[in-house]
DNA sequence: ATATATTTTTAGATGTGTCTAAAAATATTT
DNA sequence: AAATATTTTTAGACACATCTAAAAATATAT
């Protein structure tokens, strides 16, 4: 049995673990579940007598497949809830985080995969991350950031790396959405900041704003 | 903030108490939740202190309005989650309790409401249990007992006092279900079974399961 | 290479919810 | 009304997940 808590370190591992391929520190855990260094070496100690994660001392952690494949599962059904809300129960994109990081930890099997058929299959989740399919796999992202795609060129709006509140709160301001063509016109050279035009209307954003938008073309 | 395990305690107390109006006495807490009397005592107290019960010592437990409108809520949630995972998610009746015992703890009060509207706003469970509203209330269940009505008068079954597993599969395997038009033929002096006739068959059925089948007239 | 800083682990404590065993209160018999 | 049985509470322990403070290991700077 894993525990609500032992799946929430899972998560926070697999995410971690994604970019490089080394293994994540201690502090990084601490960081994200905001919670205090010893806490996360218990934590590890844990996972890694149930096999879930390879420990070495003062060397970091890694996910076994056991472990990876744990967290894929939540992930999959964090994402699948977040769709749902989105889709059928009117809740905006910048809402539903909080929601699903309660229900990515309801039990029952034949809840995701009846979720995920009501949903008709979704691929993706309402900030344009991939939903992890039974196995944990998911098509890679092919969506390129929007400071790649040269002057001129348009692009659809297919993912937010930032999904925070704030991040989605402002590009709610300025009428941005998953979906949403957009049109690279120029970059400033100044402060590199970026005209874009969508079909309402034309505005700038600032460096760091494009760097958490992504298009595919 | 009440925790998962008090409104557990909630929901139980709440229960218990509908039928007499007196406390609810410790060992009942306990037998109903499966825990020891020694572990219902703390909790009590707990809930007091929170001023969610009124606890007098080898007195029993009752809810103040505050306890039981916290126990209403999270009944109201349990029920819609039932009705949800029915209608939507193809599990049938006698699946929906387990998962259903998980859902209610989701905190989000939009989440209730937005799940309440998107089922179109049910009065009833799928075992015939009425749904309380954002204030706690419902209209007071008006089907009788099958043992209570003459021979010769039909009815149709709205709600089932036991929902249990093996109850709900037994209901299943004599293909009878909630809405079925049910007709009382005789009660054999005997055993006190009871002959029904459904639109598809006549069948006998025992006095204990007709002392949970009631039907609407 | 040594000293200093940072990261990570250990040791010991705390809060929540549970348990067992024993004591206290209440209920039931005789 | 005593004696006996049952229920309820208390006392003390344990697992889990967390914390603080201190020790140990590793990384960085001089
Ligand atoms: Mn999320
Ligand atoms: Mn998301
Ligand atoms: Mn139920
Ligand atoms: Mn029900």
């Amino acid at each position: 049995m894993v525990t609500l808590s032992e799946e929430n370190y899972l998560k926070t591992i697999y995410h971690l673990g994604k970019q490089g391929t080394i293994a994540v520190s201690t502090n990084a855990i601490a960081d994200k579940i905001e919670t205090k260094a010893s806490s996360v070496t218990d934590m590890i100690k844990k996972l890694a007598d149930k096999n879930l994660a390879n420990y070495i001392k003062y060397q970091g952690v890694s996910l076994t497949n056991k472990g990876r494949l744990a967290a894929a599962l939540v992930i999959r059904k964090h994402r699948l809830w977040e769709v749902f809300l989105v889709n059928n129960l009117n809740f905006s994109w910048d809402e539903v985080h909080e929601v699903a990081e309660e229900l990515e930890h309801i039990k029952s099997l034949k809840l995701v995969d009846e979720l995920d058929a009501f949903l008709e299959f979704p691929t993706h989740d309402p900030h344009g991350d991939p939903i992890p399919d039974k196995d944990g796999n998911y098509s890679p992202i092919k969506s390129i950031n929007i400071l790649e795609i040269e002057e001129g060129k348009e692009g659809v709006l297919s993912f937010v790396k930032d999904s925070s509140d704030v991040f989605l709160k402002y590009l709610n301001k300025n009428n941005l959405a998953l979906g949403d063509s957009i049109k690279v016109l120029n970059v400033e050279p100044f402060d590199r900041s970026l005209s874009i035009e969508t079909k309402s209307k034309k505005l700038i954003i600032s460096r760091e704003a494009a760097e958490n938008l992504y298009l595919s073309l």
